[in-house]
RNA sequence: GGCGGCGUAGCCAAGUGGUAAGGCAGAGGUCUGCAAAACCUUUAUUCAUCGGUUCGAUUCCGAUCGCCGCCUCCA
């Protein structure tokens, strides 16, 4: 049975979709206006994915939205600062999100909406909150009326009176003019005429942040859906906002009935920080040649609702963890096996299904699933080492890592490359210097071959060979 | 000031009222002509500290120390 932590309710509760057989997910997405740092790709990436994909693997017919947030005030500034338009400035951070996501091995989402793209939807839901007394208008801006909204807070289970009295110097910063403190802007009118902005039956403006996602997940998921996921900082003022405006302009409720979020990450046990230093986005550390799913898997090392703290220690580890287990892979899918079936990999091969589904239905416990390909791994290497596996195992073990993987994807895709023929020739030739016991010329075939990045292994069963990984190449540059 | 999370071996960490998953590193071994490869074994009498509840607590309660987050636009 799976279960989630809903930060509605602040309990772990069975998961029971709106509708037979049907999930209806909303996930926040990035704000392009930079390159997304690599805590972005946890919540929105790799977490997000892993939810879609284990909801698929449960059967789950899913629609994911996620919306691109590229209108806002930092947009704004940094666009014209660059002279350009906003759709200047934001194509190229948005196109370098979606190579991002597809890097780290993450499904695209069915519907990837842009906020600038439905500036209509979101005058039709600021209309009916005008309508319904939920807003008012100030100097040409439309403020959400709080105080019109009785269940404010239950999302964030904010309490008022103690905030404001030691984050007194926080409030009131806000330029515009407000009934209450807590309110906050639904549109906001245009000052300049060179600033961007819509022209609509709002008048001349442009959107508050907090409106684009109600507008996004109502359009494509109607107005109550299952799933409302994001990074845990968004729960207050993003999403307790966004509740008060979809609940306040269509009276449904629940606007989604599970909201999950995702706890941050820490790099070396500190907020990442451009001033700290520790700052990464995805491409930083690609450039350097670290394997975008070695990232994935350290991402998934931990389970979403845990601070996670990121470390090229643990970086450089993941890269061996992966490597190993794909070595895994190929080693049992070229095993040669005789027919038959071995019990007691039979249960392995259970017990390892069994820890990966209860693992992942308790609120999508990553590392107890990682945790049971571990130890299957290990124990089919056993069995592999003693010639003790049989050609069922073979192929029911095979097929049971592809159906790990469509959750986790942390294998790939299992294509054997094709060597192209001089390679090829060389691999022979120096087989058969062994035999002729002419171990120098092995021996220089073998070095003039890591030096085109192919590295063989001498096998009981003949010379396997592989591409050498930047790991590797690390390793070898810090030798003398 | 209000609210929330965390503190488990060198590092990243899971977890439970009955006596500590997994990964990396380290150590030992197997295989190998050799091997940097690969695989196996092994590594916490102990879960920040101090009290309490309990037959029994790392797990529940309280206090203390430390770290992190949210409190109006930050994943």
């Amino acid at each position: 049975m799976l279960r989630f932590y809903n930060t509605l309710s602040g309990q772990l509760e069975e998961f029971h979709p709106q509708r037979e057989g049907e999930v209806r997910l909303y996930c926040c997405g990035p704000t392009v206006w930079d390159y997304a740092h690599i805590g972005n790709f946890r919540t929105l990436g790799v977490f997000a994915d892993t939810l879609r994909r284990y909801l698929k693997y449960k059967g789950y017919r899913v629609t994911h939205v996620m919306n691109i947030t590229d209108v806002e005030d930092r947009i704004i500034n940094l666009s014209q600062k660059a002279g350009v338009s906003i759709d200047e400035y934001t194509a190229r951070y948005i196109k370098a999100v979606i190579e991002d996501f597809d890097a780290l091995g993450c499904e695209r989402p069915e519907i990837v909406p842009r906020a600038t793209e439905h500036i209509a939807e979101m005058v039709s839901i600021i209309q009916k909150l005008e309508a319904t007394g939920h807003a008012y208008r100030s100097e040409g801006s439309i403020y959400y009326r709080i105080s019109s909204f009785p269940d404010y807070g239950k999302l964030s289970k904010i309490n008022f009176e103690g905030n404001i009295a030691g984050a007194s110097e926080r409030i009131d910063t806000d330029r515009y003019d407000k009934e209450d403190a807590r309110d906050f802007a639904l549109w906001k009118a245009a000052e300049s005429p060179d600033e961007p902005a819509w022209d609509t039956a709002l008048g001349r403006g442009r959107p508050g942040w907090h409106i684009e996602c109600s507008a996004m997940s109502m359009k494509y998921l109607g107005e109550s859906f299952d799933i409302h996921a994001g990074g845990i900082d968004l729960v207050f003022p993003h999403h307790e906002n966004e509740i008060a405006q979809s609940e306040g302009a269509t009276g449904v409720a629940p606007f989604a009935k599970y909201w999950l979020h995702a706890e941050h990450l820490k790099v070396e046990g500190e907020t990442m920080s451009k001033s700290k230093g520790n700052y990464y986005t995805f491409r930083d550390l690609t450039r350097q040649g670290y394997d975008p799913i070695a990232v994935r898997y350290l991402l998934l090392s931990v389970p979403y609702r845990k601070q996670l703290n990121f470390t090229f220690e643990t970086l450089r580890g993941a890269e061996k963890t992966i490597r190993s287990l794909r070595d895994f892979r190929t080693r049992l899918s070229e095993a040669r096996t005789e027919p038959g079936t071995n019990p007691a990999l039979r249960a392995a091969a259970a017990r390892a299904l069994e820890d990966f589904e209860s693992g992942l239905d308790d609120d999508l416990n990553t590392s107890v699933a990682l945790a049971a390909i571990h130890t299957l791994s290990r124990e089919v290497n056993t069995a592999l080492d003693s010639c003790e596996l049989r050609a069922d195992d073979q192929r029911d073990i095979l097929a049971l890592i592809e159906r790990f993987d469509s959750v986790l994807n942390i294998f790939g895709k299992h294509e054997r490359e094709m060597l192209d023929t001089e390679i090829q020739a060389l691999i022979d030739e120096r087989q058969d210097a062994r035999h002729r016991r002419d171990f120098s010329r092995a021996d220089q075939i073998r070095d003039q071959l890591a030096s085109r990045g192919i590295i063989l292994e001498d096998t009981r069963d003949g010379v396997r060979w592989k591409r050498r990984t930047m790991d590797d190449r690390r390793t070898m540059d810090d030798r003398p």
